[in-house]
DNA sequence: AGCCCATCCTGTCCGC
DNA sequence: TGCGGACAGGATGGGC
């Protein structure tokens, strides 16, 4: 489900509500969630009392931050959602593990229809590590010029697959990377390391604009996205070749947008006016 | 090194 | 209506 504007609304939601807050109680719903935790793990019984200190972002990975070097690490992968709602609500079976807190009247609830995502109770020290092993630098904070060493350094990947791999630039997923391959009028199957300076430069900025577009209307909602307190974002009425195939490209309206796999995954783009 | 594909799951939608 | 297949915002690992 959640790219990186998504995950980013959804920090900034949490963070709002939740820092400060201590825990009274946590607990797994599904045995599922306990499979999926790492050796060394804690209980979800060593969170309670203590008291979260801060949550961020890194990649489409959450961070929350306990006292006591306490961590939890939160992937949403396609369908995963965390949200706050009130007791009150009903708990499904998708709904795998569940925080209340003493002077909060909503709860934090982890659901997850297809499972693939994790929570993972860790030390903050194991969560650092596993994030920076895994993750390239975040897009909006790399500079033009890493960008473009990038670029040359992994040249043979296709863009879209530059993209997408999380450990070259870490939270770009499959809507974004159309989006702004779209923008940047390349086209997906071009090489990373074949670009001009000039379409190097051209995709870093469409790159920026995309996600802080996307950020400041709240990400894109596509089937049942929302945000940590149910809200649904806008940016999917700005997708301009995502999901439109097809559809008149936006731009040239020559061509019809269309749609190929690479890697696995749908791409989309408009054949005419992309290079 | 990077591709393609299957795999982990559940739900929805489309054609017959 | 029912049934089978394709497809879905992600990531990994094996084979080539």
């Amino acid at each position: 489900m959640p790219e990186l504007p998504e995950v980013e609304t959804i920090v900034r939601g949490l963070k709002s509500e939740l820092v400060g807050q201590r825990v009274r109680e946590f607990v797994f719903l599904s045995p599922h969630l306990e499979k999926k935790q790492l050796p060394g793990s804690f209980q979800p019984a060593a969170y309670e009392g203590r008291k979260i200190l801060d949550i961020w972002r890194r990649g489409k990975m959450i961070i929350i931050k306990f006292d006591g070097q306490l961590g939890l690490l939160v992937h949403l992968k396609m369908t995963g959602q965390l949200f706050l709602t009130e007791p009150e609500q009903r708990i499904d079976r998708h709904t795998h593990a569940l925080l209340r807190f003493y002077h909060l009247k909503k709860e934090l609830r982890f659901r997850d229809i297809r499972k693939f995502g994790f929570l993972n109770c860790l030390a903050l020290t194991q969560i650092e590590a596993k994030v920076d092993q895994n993750l390239g630098p975040e897009p909006l904070e790399i500079d033009l010029a890493s960008w473009k060493w990038l670029l040359k350094t992994h040249g043979q990947k296709r863009l879209k697959n530059w993209l997408l791999d999380q450990k070259i630039i870490a939270g770009i997923g499959n809507i974004y990377s159309d989006e702004m391959l779209f923008r940047a009028r390349l086209k997906p199957f071009r090489l990373a390391g074949s670009l001009t300076d000039q379409e190097a430069t051209r995709l870093y900025r469409a790159m920026r604009r995309v996600l802080t577009e996307a950020i400041s209307l709240k990400g894109s909602s596509i089937s049942d996205y929302v945000d940590a307190s149910g809200e649904k974002g806008r940016f999917q009425e700005r997708h301009r070749v995502y999901a439109r195939e097809g559809q008149l490209c936006p731009r040239c309206r020559q061509e019809k947008i269309i749609r190929k796999k690479i890697n696995g995954r749908s791409t989309f783009f408009c054949p005419s006016c992309q290079d």
